[in-house]
Parts: structure tokens; sequence; C-alpha cells
DNA sequence: AGGATCGTCAACCGTACGGTTGAATATGCG
DNA sequence: CGCATATTCAACCGTACGGTTGACGATCCT
């Protein structure tokens, strides 16, 4: 399945997977790293890392045992510019950004916001 | 279900779906004509028209026997905060996001892309 | 070699999705 | 009133999703 919007968007749309993109935003990590701070099955995360690889929006590349995984931002360009055809958004509002990633995070457990 | 980035994204990850709003583009319609230029049934178009608007991302109105729908894109701003916080997206380029329209729209029979 | 670690695979479970059909509910019109 | 139009509801079907557990294949370390 190549990436689409159709993968894009359904990849986007669960709240594990945006954590784990914000989780990658910081670095660099390795499948159990990723999974580390949820609560959930290294089975689960590994699909859900499967998911966001074929959507594009992340790579993963094998070095020994472990699977480096690496956060590939220009997969959103499409779904960007589709989107932005159907209004006129302000410039990007970091503030708000970073509300949305505490937000986002709020529910998972030992840790906080991932920026920090 | 109220709109989140959850809802928002799941709604975009249909084509069906985003043909619509790229139809409600143009402007309002009743559920009967957005569901002209699709070879499914009414009901499951308003289905899909139910799914966009839970998500925030139409509104529709009964006026009489007829219900109109109208696009909000106001809720795709949080949905394009978050994916902008990921990467430098260079301003919006509407050739890019008429050719996406145009291959949207292809897999629709009697018309072409919705905005001429 | 042997054992621990890293990650995926396979099978399963419950639930939701995208579609259908047919009936039901309004509303408008002659 | 009585019929046509507009839309949704309800039940159903097949498939995919998000999660689990347990087994498996690699790789590193001693």
């Amino acid at each position: 399945m190549a990436p689409t919007l159709d993968t894009v968007f359904a990849a986007l749309a669960d709240p594990t997977r945006r954590a784990i993109l914000s989780l990658l935003l910081e670095d660099d990590m390795a499948v159990t790293d990723v999974a580390e701070p949820f609560e959930m099955s290294l089975a689960a995360i590994s699909k859900h890392l499967g998911i966001l690889s074929r959507a594009g929006l992340i790579s993963q590349e094998r070095r020994g045992r472990v699977v480096w995984c690496k956060l590939e931002p220009g997969a959103l360009r499409e779904a960007s510019v589709w989107m932005q055809g159907f209004g006129q958004f302000e410039a990007v509002n970091l503030d708000a950004f970073e509300k949305f990633l505490e937000i986002e995070f709020a529910q998972f457990p030992g840790r906080s916001a991932p920026q920090e």
C-alpha cells in the first residue's frame, strides 16, 4: 500500500500514533524505546509503527538488533496541501501546537509533553 | 462524540468524504445533490455526511424537506496546526491543490474537478 | 554454545467501518 | 387528502482495526 491521503490521514486518526510521531519529533528512537511510555504491548506498538511506516510518516532502519525509527515529516506535505485548500489558516502558531502536544500526552503515564 | 483530532483525521481518511468536502467547496448543497456524482446509495452518503458533521467539518441545516450541507473549514484548523508542527511547509501551493482535486475526482463518474 | 534482548509474526477477540436494502418519517404539492 | 420527494433509521454483511498472547527468528554478549 503506497502512501496516499487515505493512508496518511488514517494513520493520523489514532492518538497513540500521533503521540509516537511527537516522540520521534524529539529524536530517532528504537522500537522498544518508542513503546516505553505506553501501557500497551510491544507488539501493538510494532503494528502502529508499521502503519506509520506504510503511510510514509516514519522510516525504519534495522541496525543490528535494533530497528531505528525516524520521523519523515515530508509525507505530511500532500495532506497539508490538501487541507490548506479548504481555508486560509494563519501562519503556524507554535504556542497552539505545544498546547496540543501537552493535551495529547496528558493521557500517557510517566511523562509529560515530549519536547521538554 | 465531540470534534477531536481523532474524528477529524478519521473523517478525512476516506476518499468519498474528501470528495464531498471538495464538492462543498463550490457551494452549499442538499444531501441528494451531494450524492448525485457518486455511485453509492443515498443512505451511504447520508452516513458519510453524518461522520463529516460530527467531526465538525460540515454543518447541516434542515430547511423544509431539504437538509443543506455547508463546509466548515474552521474545523481543519486544529488538525492543520498539529500537522504543521512536524515540518516547515512552504506557503500553500494552489496548483498542487488543484492537481489533487483532479486526482481525487478522476474516480467519480459524470464530472471532472469540482472547481470548474 | 547458551542465554538474554529486540522485534515481528500468527492467531484470536471484540468492535467499528463502509456498504447494502427496505421500512419509516417528514415535508411539499396538486 | 394522497402521492411524490428528501432524508434517515434499522438490520444486516464482510472486512479491517486495535488490542492481546505466545511462539519465533535475529542479534549481541559472555
